[in-house]
DNA sequence: AGCTATATCACGCTTATAGGGGGAAATCAC
DNA sequence: GTGATTTCCCCCTATAAGCGTGATATAGCT
């Protein structure tokens, strides 16, 4: 294969050793292209437009302006272009930070050679490559707690309250009287310690009953 | 490998040809047993705890109770066994639910055998497999959208508004005066079109600017 | 250097809302 | 048939929400 019809890569990392293994292990698959490599992201969002690749390796511990707020950046200036995260950090905060910031896909560095190059495939494909440690993430903080000490109305209450519904609006919704929301809402409250939407809302989410 | 030591499996599916074909396929890997199916979650439920599986093969659409349904009365009758969908189903919808009543993982039902005694060994070891299709909603669920009328504070106090926060709560944590808070506010209404927190907050999820 | 967007703060006004007190009746599920 | 759940009632006070109509300072961009 030529390479101009190979997937084009780009890998951004600061560590040397990495940045040039990567760049080895990946031209020396069938299907792929690495086209540049950059150990700053500063560097990289000077020179990308030139030379448009369609998935960028990003890591996130980086010299200067970090993975996860070069994403927006490059998103910007290539919308087009696949941002897979590279990197050892798997903290729920950091995979959800880069997610929501528009990456496509997570892998842990311990991920092999060929699982990269699969998941450039997968990735270029419309997929979401992610490490078996990042799904189980993901999927985790879809979860809730089975051992809520809330009933299923009070439950379906305080799910309105957190979309900011007022008391009124939730007792035309569910076709009863204003008084018994307010009553609803005194026993979510006594429930959960609280006193106020803010922290049965903050409580609640904390503890996954919602 | 004898039948004791594999990994123990149960179908609940109400296509018979499904149910014996997957039964067949499930029992000729040599680390999968096949120890019961069920055409529906009724019948499940009241046989299941006699000879409790290590993973169930969950089918949605069934008659009586749904399998989304099913999921918190398997997990609330056998906590440690694992429940994997597998459907045809895939809007974002049945898989956020499925998700949420406690799903570990979720296929369509197009997987090849090899992919599925996989998911089965996967989500024995704790993981979370998907199907690439189940993957691409799930990261795209976590994705915002870049293209947000709101400015970068305005985010942020609209943020703080969808946690249930008052005007002067938002005031006191931002450092800044209350009527500060309202003009941003008036701004962020201006902005979506809204004329109350409740439609603020569903306009900004829907259009994923928060 | 100048312009625009952004972020900050001010004052007045009205109505609705939130939170808490102390009840009671009907209905559902085990 | 008993306890949990859901429904509804009246009282009260403080404040929160939303809107109108402003001003000023600063930061980023070209």
């Amino acid at each position: 294969m030529s390479n101009e019809n190979k997937i084009q890569v780009t890998i951004i990392e600061d560590d040397k050793t990495i940045r040039e293994g990567f760049t080895y292990l990946i031209n020396a698959s069938p299907k792929c292209n690495v086209i540049s490599s950059f150990s700053t992201v500063e560097d990289a969002l000077t020179k990308l437009q030139a030379n448009a690749p369609n998935v960028i390796l990003l890591d996130i511990e980086l010299p200067g302006i970090s993975g996860i707020d070069a994403i927006p950046k490059i998103k910007n200036l290539l919308p087009k272009t696949h941002i897979l995260m590279l990197t050892v950090y798997d903290t729920e905060e950091l995979v959800f930070k880069a997610l929501s910031n528009g990456a496509s896909g997570y892998l842990t560095k311990n991920s092999n050679t060929e699982k990269i190059t699969d998941a450039i495939q997968e990735v270029m494909d419309g997929g979401a490559p992610m490490s078996m440690n990042i799904a189980k993430i993901v999927i985790k903080s879809f979860h809730k707690n089975t051992n809520s000490p809330l009933t299923k109305r009070e439950t379906e209450i305080l799910e309105q309250i957190s979309e900011g519904k007022s008391r009124s609006k939730i007792a035309k919704d569910l076709f009863v009287d204003l008084e018994t929301v307010k009553s609803h809402i005194k026993n979510i409250y006594s429930k959960l310690n609280v006193h106020s939407r803010e922290d049965a809302i903050k409580q609640a989410k904390d503890n996954k009953y919602i």
